[in-house]
Order: structure tokens, then sequence, then C-alpha cells
RNA sequence: AGGACUAUAGCUCAGUUGGUUAGAGCGCUACCUUGACAUGGUAGAGGUCCCCAGUUCGAAUCUGGGUAGUCCUACCA
């Protein structure tokens, strides 16, 4: 073995070995588990978010496999309509060609490239975190098994009445040239201004004063509404106004909607082109004048002069022609919400068209039950509320797109525009015998792209199709995700589940955080601060780091700043870290669901802690081998054959397996409760602080001196190589890679078999095997050890100087445990001998430490400084003083006397008569080294 | 506007049903190349648990009110 851990020259090897086994298919035996990995976009690469989602799962998958579940991780990816369209067409721009002058098919052609060039970057880069999933099973939301579940679903909910199309007000993208949903639409406060307007009455009797931030659809408008109770204007209801610009006459209406706080009470209607004057449109009758076209420019309703120009060209000439009639009052600086596209960032249109709706409140009914009742429960407990309130409030969702990839909308049109929904151009014609000579044309439309991914549970699994896949693992145990697609995505996938399969999709819904740098920020490219995961696992030279970060950035002034920045965050780069680093870096920081900041000072720490492991192992290793000069195997040792009996253990062997199980049961309950950072902190501690740090240290004046019997010699190499391997399937879930690597050399020893960790028995915790003597031992042990070093800390004696070491006032149980320990105390303590005093016999002068009521001493000649140790009493005696004064002041306080439980006030008396105790000895000792 | 969440060491975070001497990692200080590991060891310093009030014998923990931050939902032309 190295003598460093390297995790490059171990994690692909492995990775090769365990796929080409076929270890990641589900066994076929035992309880079934399975998660549904959300498919990530099919062009996209890896990021810090998918890292750490991709992490959690792998851990529960890896655990549940190795607890002998039949286990599935389902993967798949997403086409992803609107992104994956994006970038290809973002490239063929590039080349000077549009879509359209490619056409459909040889666009789609062009995706279906593309896809299969790129398809396999993020899968590529999951397996490189040692994901686990079933790769056989790999689906894409676009392959033939899932078209055939889309085209099921749309047909059927069409059937029941669920989904219907319908002319109304959508988010337009004029970029995309599509209808988007609500949730794909983002609103920010932007700096605006907003408009003042006189319109005049047409009777020529006075004028209105509105008030708009968006000047150029008054060329839309069909009304002035004020509001009803409103004395400024009631007599003006009813009457007309002559629009501007238009010369059409208009109503003055009312209508309670209309705040009369707000600008000048009066509002103009734009029926076509905003949501809330649609609806007051609705309600008053008026007709709708949509003004814009595909392209949010201005089309033939409008007069001719405004006809063909941009939206935003059209503003600038409608309030210079309104100025112009001395009809502009004002110009006030306001500060509005602008939507935009999730995707393109241009500023979204409510525009007029036809889209197919899913009907979505019969389903959110179901939806909102399952999760009261209890049959799909979210962790964290308080996204339910999220999830209740959205759901409660639903709209029906607006599923066409215009877009060319996707799934098509199984809908053909006559020549009358009339849909009929089926299977095939032919299914339709037989359902509603149409004969051959009406021509029918399919719905140039596709669905959005979360209507399929809605069906991933079920529909990865067959379905429509009864197979044993499905009967086998749906429902599916826990959706791993981020908060920021329940509503894309889960409540979508509950809804749609409950309506096909009457059962949920999964039991649990486990909510994450965002990803942040270590500033709390999000990581985006645009502020320079991503992080990528890969780079962490290889390492990156600062250099590629700048460049990486910087490449195809717009602004130069940015670049700077993100340049300076990364040579600051990073003077050298990223070193390589390794998977296992990385993936106990997400677990560390996996709390409650909360965000996580991700500071790359922790990734280092447990680096560091792959490299304890590695080191302990190569120290056990080498004491259970027998090794040539390289550190390889020539023999075995006899390391205690399972169910032989010619060997002894010790306390400290007795106390590290005791202590091994406590870790079992730790690591279980973070796990099974989501809580990866109880778990990664509970193995930490074990095997940094308890094994390598107490246990390791323990064995080596077993090992090395001839003071140990051969049986004795044997229960600790035996002791030290079961644990580790049984410490190593323990990490497994957490760590993959090292403990395999490790796991590879040590089983045999350890008396275990098998191909690989990954299939091994997970360890669960055995009471019996919880032996309290032992750990209240070696606690002894460790208290006089550390109070050894504590004197030798604080008066500057060198490690390398062996000391004497007297006991005084020391119970029989001391004795015991002194007797028990010579050994060991003399070597972990560096001590010279040991000399037990008994009550009258005579103290040298020494510096103290208690041990309970017991004093251990170290003479002072010629060692220690009087004043350095009068010193380091008084630190001592303030700080039990303080403590002390505290206990007391509760205890003297009758109420707490009186009213805390009698077992509370106990524990206080006790804490007061130890301290009280302690400081007499101290004081004591601190009078006699005043005297010298 | 409504709602959720967060505030604990210089930094990133734990802290179970109110009873601890409030913890961890990193960073910091001093010492140490001892035979697994300097990606290491030993010892140590470091906290008004955001503020105010309340409940209680007792509050980091419960209640109310503030302050600051993050986010979600809905939005007035």
């Amino acid at each position: 073995m190295e003598k460093t851990y390297q995790p490059q020259s171990i994690e692909t090897n492995w990775y090769q070995t365990w796929e080409n086994n076929g270890y990641f298919k589900p066994s076929g035996e035992g309880n079934p588990y399975c998660i549904m990995i959300p498919p990530p976009n099919v062009t996209g690469s890896l990021h810090m978010g998918h890292g750490f989602q991709e992490s959690i799962m792998d851990a529960l998958i890896r655990y549940h496999r190795m607890l002998g579940d039949n286990t599935l991780w389902q993967v798949g990816t997403d086409h992803a309509g609107i992104a994956t369209q994006m970038v290809v067409e973002r490239q063929l721009d590039a080349q000077g060609i549009s879509r359209h002058d490619l056409g459909r098919d040889k666009f789609i052609e062009k995706v279906w490239e593309w896809k299969e060039e790129s398809g396999g970057t993020i899968t590529q880069q999951l397996r490189r975190l040692g994901a686990s999933p079933d790769w056989s099973r790999e689906r894409f939301t676009m392959d033939d098994g899932f078209y055939k579940a889309v085209q099921e679903v749309f047909i059927r909910l069409y059937e029941d009445g669920l989904i219907y199309r319908g002319q109304r007000l959508v988010n337009w993208d004029p970029k995309l040239h599509t209808a988007v949903s609500d949730l794909e639409v983002l609103s920010e406060e932007e700096d605006g201004h907003m408009w003042h307007f006189r319109y005049p009455l047409t009777d020529g009797s006075g004028e209105l004063v509105v008030a708009t931030t968006r000047p150029e659809t008054m060329l839309g408008d069909s009304a002035v509404a004020v509001h009803p109770e409103d004395e400024r204007y009631k007599d003006m209801i009813g009457k007309t106004i002559t629009l501007p610009l238009v010369g059409r006459e208009i109503p003055i209406i009312a209508d309670d909607y209309v705040d009369m706080e707000f600008g000048t009470g009066c509002v103009k209607i734009t029926p076509a082109h905003d949501f809330n004057d649609y609806e007051m449109g609705q309600r008053h009758g008026l007709p709708l004048y949509n003004i814009f076209n595909d392209d949010a420019a201005i089309n033939n309703e409008a007069p001719v002069k405004y006809r063909g120009l941009d939206r935003f060209d059209a503003r600038k000439m409608v309030v210079e022609d309104l100025d112009a009639l001395g009809l502009l009052v004002k110009i006030d600086p306001h500060k509005l919400k602008v939507p935009r596209g999730d995707r393109t960032g241009v500023v979204i249109e409510p525009y007029l068209t036809n889209q197919w709706y899913v009907k979505t409140q019969p389903l959110a009914d179901e939806a909102i039950k399952a999760v009261e009742d209890g049959d799909i429960e979210f962790v964290p407990k308080q996204y339910e509320n999220m999830y209740f309130s959205w759901m409660r409030d639903i709209q029906d969702w607006c599923i066409s797109r215009q877009l060319w990839w996707g799934h098509r909308i199984p809908a053909w049109y006559d020549e009358e525009g009339t849909p009929y929904v089926g299977r095939s151009e032919e299914d339709v014609r037989k359902k509603h015998n149409i004969p051959e000579s009406v021509a029918l044309k399919q719905d140039d439309d596709v669905l959005d792209t979360w209507f399929s991914s809605g069906l991933w549970t079920f529909g990865t699994l067959g379905w429509p199709e009864q197979t044993e896949m499905l009967k086998t693992f749906h429902p599916t145990n826990v959706l791993v995700t981020g908060f920021d697609i329940i509503f894309f995505w889960v409540a979508r996938m509950i809804m749609l589940t409950l309506h096909f399969k009457k059962e949920v999709p999964f039991s649990t819904v486990y909510v994450h955080g965002l990803v942040r740098d270590n500033h709390g920020q999000k990581m985006s490219k645009s502020k320079g601060n991503v992080i990528d995961p890969i780079d962490l696992i290889d390492g990156i030279d600062l250099e590629s780091l700048v460049q990486k970060r910087t490449a195809g950035l717009m602004q130069p002034r940015m670049r700077e700043k993100i340049e300076k920045q990364t040579r600051k965050d990073f003077p050298d780069g990223f070193t390589p870290y390794g998977t296992d680093a990385l993936r106990y870096t997400y677990y560390s920081l996996a709390s409650t669901g909360r965000d996580i900041n991700f500071d790359v000072g922790r990734i280092e720490g447990f680096r560091n802690f792959c490299n304890k492991i590695w080191n302990a192992s190569r120290y056990v290793l080498m004491n259970c081998e027998v090794q040539d000069e390289q550190g390889n195997r020539i023999e075995a040792q006899d390391c205690g054959q399972t169910g032989s009996s010619d060997y002894e253990l010790s306390v400290a062997d007795r106390w590290i397996i005791s202590k091994l199980q406590l870790a079992e049961k730790a690591v279980a309950e973070g796990i099974e409760s989501y809580r990866f950072d109880l778990a990664s902190q509970a193995l930490y501690d074990f095997i940094w602080n308890e094994y390598c740090s107490w246990y390791l240290e323990l064995s080596k004046p077993v090992l090395n001196s001839d003071d140990f019997s051969a049986a004795q010699k044997k229960g600790t190499r035996r002791t030290m190589v079961r644990v580790l391997e049984t410490t190593l399937r323990l990490a497994h879930p957490l760590m993959p890679f090292i403990t395999e690597e490790i796991w590879q050399r040590v089983k045999d020893l350890a008396g275990t078999e098998g191909d690989t960790i990954m299939l091994a028995a997970m360890p669960i915790c055995d009471d019996s095997l919880i032996d309290e003597q032992a750990m209240a031992d070696v606690e002894w042990l460790k208290g006089v050890i550390e109070g050894v070093r504590n004197i030798r800390g604080e008066m500057n004696i060198s490690p390398a100087k062996s000391i004497p070491l007297y006991f005084a006032n020391g119970s029989d149980n001391d004795q015991r445990c002194l007797n028990a320990n010579t050994q060991f105390l003399q070597k972990l303590a560096s001590l010279e001998s040991i000399t037990w005093l008994n009550a009258g016999d005579e103290a040298p002068m020494s510096a103290t430490g208690l041990v309970g009521e017991m004093e251990i001493l170290v003479p002072m000649a010629g060692l220690i400084d009087k004043d350095a140790e009068s010193a380091r009493l008084n630190k001592e005696i303030d700080k039990i003083k303080k403590d002390a004064q505290r206990v007391e002041g509760k205890l003297n306080n009758p109420k707490f006397v009186d009213k805390a439980p009698e077992a509370v006030v106990q524990k206080e008396r006790d804490k007061l008569a130890d301290m009280q105790s302690a400081l007499g000895k101290l004081e004591e000792q601190l009078v006699k080294i005043a005297a010298l």
C-alpha cells in the first residue's frame, strides 16, 4: 500500500468492476427498496447540486443493498424540451442556420444527434461520483416505452374530461414562440416608469387620467375602469372615451377591482394583454383587441403607423405621439415586477392563444389527501405546507408547447379545426368515422416536459404494461429532490400517479437544500463562483480554473472581477480530493434540509480522514500479515479463526467492540432519519477518535512487548482486523471506493468472504457485545493518560522524556484498573515508573492532577517549575470555583430544591461534592507548592 | 401583502422531550518527525447561544414582540 491515500488510482477501477459484474442490479431477494433518480437533463452536465443529491441517494441505495433488500435505483435522463432545443438552436445559430431553414424533421434529427453525442456526459459524471444505479435499465423520457406511456396518459385524461383545449391568455415567450406555464415565469422587481395619460371623453365633457406601466398596450384598450364608489368619477360611469391614437370609442365602467387609492383611480383595460384585465373583460363582456403577433410586435389590429413595430419601439412611439397631442401628463419612476421566461430571460407577454390544458382541481384534491393522510410524508415536514398552499390554489396546467423537441400531442384536426384525440391518425379515423376524403393534420405542438417526467415512477417500470418490475417496485420508497421542483415535478408526479396507478408514487419525499458557495451565494456562471464537483475529485490547477470560470463571459469587467476572486479564494487551484472525500463532505453538511454552504476547506479535512483510514489499515495489515519490503503480503498471520478460541480479548478489545456497536447504531439511525450529518459525524468520531487515537495505540504495547501472551496478541490482532473490516462495511455507503479497496485486502484476515464489499452485510448493532465494564475501564485509563499529558503539555515536559508517576488516594477500583493497565499506561503516557501510595505514604513534591477522587502525581524534581505549577493549579482552581459557585447558588435556592425533581437535585449535590473535594485537594497542593 | 425558514466559537455547522462544565471540523497558539499517518500527534486559547420581555425552581431550547438575512406564494394599473 502507498504511504498516503491516492484516490485517483483506485476509483475508476473499482467502478468498472462493479458495473461490469452487474452488482448494481436488484438482487431479486429480500424486501423491495426503490429510488427513482430525478432524471437530469440529457444534455446537462453535473453540478454541485447533482453531486449532493446523487450522493444522498447512493448512500441510501448502498445501505439498503447491504441490508439485503431487493434494491433498485432506477436511472435515466430527461429530454428537457426547451433547454435542449435551445442548445441545439444556438449551435445552429453559430453556423448561421435557423431551425426553420432545416424544417421540423431535419431539426429533430439534429437534436437526436446532439443527444447521442453529449447525452453521455452526465451519466459518465454520475459514475465518477460512485453512484450505483442499475445502468442496464437506463431510460430516457423520449424512448419508445415512454412514448407509449405518455400517449396513453394523454388519451385517458382526455377521455376522462381532464384534458381540454381552450383559448385564453397564456404566458407567451416571444423569443421561443411558445406558451410556458406559470412556473416557468420568474418575476423580478425592476426599475420602470409609470406614465400618466389623459383620455378625453367622447362627449367633450371632460377627461380622465389613466396611469400605466405599459403605454403600448393602450392600442388594445377596450375600456377604462373606475371604482363604483369613487365620488370623483361616479358621474362618468356609462359615458365613453375616445381612445387617442386609435379613435375607438370605449366605455367607462365600474368595477370593485379598481383600487381608488392607487394612481389616479382610473385603469385602462386591455383584456387581450393583461391577466386581470382579461378577467374584467369577461365580467363586463368587453371585446378583446389583440395587438401583438407571435414576436410581440404590433399586428394589423393597431393603427397602420404602429404595425410591425417591436413592442418596446411601439412604446416609445406611443408616448411621443401622446405627448405631441398634449395628452401626456407625467412620467414617474416606478418599480414593478417584470415577468421573464426562466430560460430565455425575455419579457413574457400575456397572449391569447389556443392551448391544451389539464384540469388540475380533481387531481389536486386526491394529491392533497394523500399527503394529509400521511400516505406521502415530506422530510422535513414544513415542506408539506408549501405543497398544500400551492395545491389548494392550483391553476389549470397549460401543457402544450410550441416547440419541436418533445412528445407530439396525439391530436388530429380536420379542416374545420375540430380536434380528435387518439393513438394515431388511423385510430382517430376509426373512432370517429372520419373518411379518408377528409384531411387530418396532427397537432404541431409538443407536451410540456414535466408532463412526461410526471410519469417517471411508473413509466420507467413498464407501465401501461403490468410488468413484474412495476408490481415489485411501485410505489417507490423515497424521492430525493430539491424544493425548487416540488411544484414542477413532485406535485405533478403525485397527481398523475394517483390518477393512473391509484397509489402514491413514493412514500417519502426527502427535500434537501441548495448547494451554495462558502459565502452562502447561489452558484452561478455569471457570478463566477461555480465549483464543478469533478474538479474537486480530480483536482484542477489555478489557470485552468480561472479559464473555466471566465470562459464565455460577455462583460470584461465581470471577467476581471471573477478572475481576481478566484485567484484569491483558491491560489493553488484544487488538489485532487477524490470522490470519497467529496461525498463525505456532502454528508457532513446534509442536516435538516436547509441550504448548505460548501466550503472547500471542509473537503480537505475529509480527504485527510480518508488518509487516516488508509494508514490505520496499513498499520493493521502490517501487524496481521508477514510482508515484504514493499508491504505486500507474503503470508497471513493467525488473526484468530472464526470459531477458534485460542485467543484472549483484552479490556481494550472489548471496549472497541462495544464502541463499534454504538457507532453501528448511530450510523443506522442517521441514515434512516436522513440525518447524514449525524451518521457521518458518528462514523468519523468512531474511526478517528476511538479506533485510531486510542484503540490502535493501545494495541501497540500488546503487539510489541513480550509481556503479553500469544493468546493475548492473537486476540488483539483478531479484534483489530475484525473491527476494521466491520467499520469498512459500515462506512461503505458513504465512501464506496476506499472501503472496497481496503476491504479486499483485509476480508480474509477477518474471516469474511465475498467478491465485493458492496454486497457484503451491513453491520448491525448487537447489544450483547456492549461491555459496560470495559467501557468504564478504558475511560479510567484515558482519564489517567490525559491527566499526565495535561501536566506534560502545560509544564513543557518533552514527550521524549520518560517520567515517574505516583497514585494517591485511590480506591480499590482504581487499584484494580491500574494493575490491569500498567503496561498501557507506561507506554501511552511514557512513564518510567508507577508507584501506588497507600494512605499515610509520603508523597514527593509533585505536579498533580485528579482522576475522579484519585490523585496522580508527577514528581517535580528536575522536571517542573514551581511557578508554572502554581499557575496551572490556580487556573484549574478558578475554573472549578466558578462552576461550584453556580451549583451552590442553585442548591441554596429553596425553590429549586423544592420544585425540581429529586434526581436533578441529587445530581447537583453530587456535582458540588465532587467539585469541593477536588478544590480541597488542589488548594492543599497549591499551599504545598507555595511553601517550597 | 401573506407565509416559511434561519440567527450558537474567527469560518462552516451540530445541539433530541426545557436540567451539559454549550460541542465538532476548519482556522489560530505552543510543543513534537515517537516504528500507520506532518493529509500526523499532544496540549491550549476562543462563546452576552441576535436583542427585549414573559412562562418556569431552571431557557440556546417554550411563548410574545423586535432586528437582520434567505426563500416561497400572490400582486395595483
